[in-house]
DNA sequence: AACAAAATGTAACTTTGGTTACATTTTACA
DNA sequence: TGTAAAATGTAACCAAAGTTACATTTTGTT
């Protein structure tokens, strides 16, 4: 790990760049950043890939800005077998949800996934932030309250109990995201696939192929095209 | 449904200090809430026992406070059966974490489980009391991150998959509510706790005796007495 | 084009949870 | 305290997912 503490220098351009790209500073012009930097305390740090930046368990206490690069959040479940929750890539934050909290202990190990650089701030610099930029708050509001709705989401995911529902429900996102198109990639592997289900692998694909021999897919290596969308549909009542 | 308009009308004493006992107002004094009140719409409502306050799927726009009464949210999955996500008691808050998100609708219902009276604030006249007040910025933070730590327990629940282990995490849960004592009250029904973990009650009865059968656990009526913790640990892995 | 590695298809068997139905026990309260 | 309602115990059978093992196909690389 490398670690540069910069705390009141002349930041490079590129990386005051950087830092206005970023969800937190967003829409906030260069010069303003400057000076509000200067008013607080901040950490610069670089990770190498496959470092850990933080552990679950560990207090809580500073906000992450990826300036670069992408790292992951990893939780681990009973079973030991790890489950990505979230991948996230520059520009963007993590560890910001627990910032605040009263039980403020990390949920999950954040990994780097490549070369990261990582702005941090503590909590109290944050507040004075927030504080002082209406523009940063309501961005910061923004970020936590979007954060939310990914977890809840995840939810009603993790509350579908079938493998064939799980994939109804997968395969129609999946037709919304390429809307128009009457036939798309699966993009993932029946591995990935399972491993994203919490199921095995070979679950995973009787009962993909269950759907096909059913009628409700045509399915052609990766390929694959609804027939009957109703019927997926009911599938997940 | 009644509802009272009170736009910069002078608020009755009660009022006053039900909003001060709020989690988002507490600590402010008396005289600068009224004061803040003032320069904000706002609206109160009351609502009787088993109304729908909001539904799933409505957009997001408004901070909901609860002064007196009690209310749940429930989210629906796909089999159609309703889980209940979460209860909430005067004095709190609820629906803050999806407000300032890009989508953001409501992905619960939320219902009066009691007669409830709740401040209403939409989200540009709460921005205006964050920026202008720092222990409310503070109090508005602290909820929303305690809101994603209760969510992101739920989701580290749901991702214990057998019956055996849910009743393990569960037990040990009470025994650490319990620390000391040898032994100690289920609290819940098999019915409840059946729908707690979102399978049926003969499952349940089913898995906790064979719990008892296998010398995990003593089960006298409702109370519960761990015998080998160890093992029981050891279901969660 | 040949080959190895990865991915996919498949089957047999086990375990776990769901369903239904009913007996027994406990609890609430008239 | 007696009674009905609720809760709990239990069994038989079904459906779905887990496990393991291996065959076949596809893909990526030289």
């Amino acid at each position: 790990m490398v670690t540069f503490y910069i705390f009141s220098l002349p930041l490079q351009l590129k990386m005051i760049n950087e830092i206005s790209e970023t969800p937190v500073f967003k829409g906030v012009n260069t010069s303003e950043i400057i000076r509000l930097l200067n008013t607080i305390h901040y950490q610069i740090h670089s990770y190498e890939p496959e470092h850990i930046i933080a552990y679950s368990g560990d207090k809580c206490e500073k906000l992450y800005i990826l300036l670069a690069g992408s790292v992951r959040g990893e939780m681990f479940n009973y079973t030991g077998k790890n489950i990505v929750i979230s991948e996230i890539h520059a520009p963007d934050t993590f560890a910001e949800a627990f910032l605040f909290a009263d039980k403020n202990k990390l949920l999950i190990n954040i990994i780097a996934k490549t070369s990261a650089k990582i702005l941090i701030i503590y909590k109290n610099d944050l507040l004075k932030l927030l504080n002082n930029n209406k523009k940063i708050l309501d961005n910061y509001l923004n970020i936590t309250s979007n954060r939310f709705v990914i977890v809840t989401e995840k939810i009603k995911f993790l509350m579908i109990k079938s493998v064939k529902a799980k994939l109804a429900n997968y395969i129609l996102d999946l037709e919304k995201e390429n809307e128009g198109k009457t036939s798309f990639m699966l993009g993932k592997t029946h591995k990935e696939l399972a491993a994203l289900f919490g199921i095995t692998r070979p679950v995973l694909t009787r009962n993909l192929l269950q759907l096909k021999k059913d009628s409700f897919l045509e399915i052609k290596n990766k390929e694959i095209k609804i027939i009957d969308r109703e019927r997926l549909i009911q599938l997940l009542n």
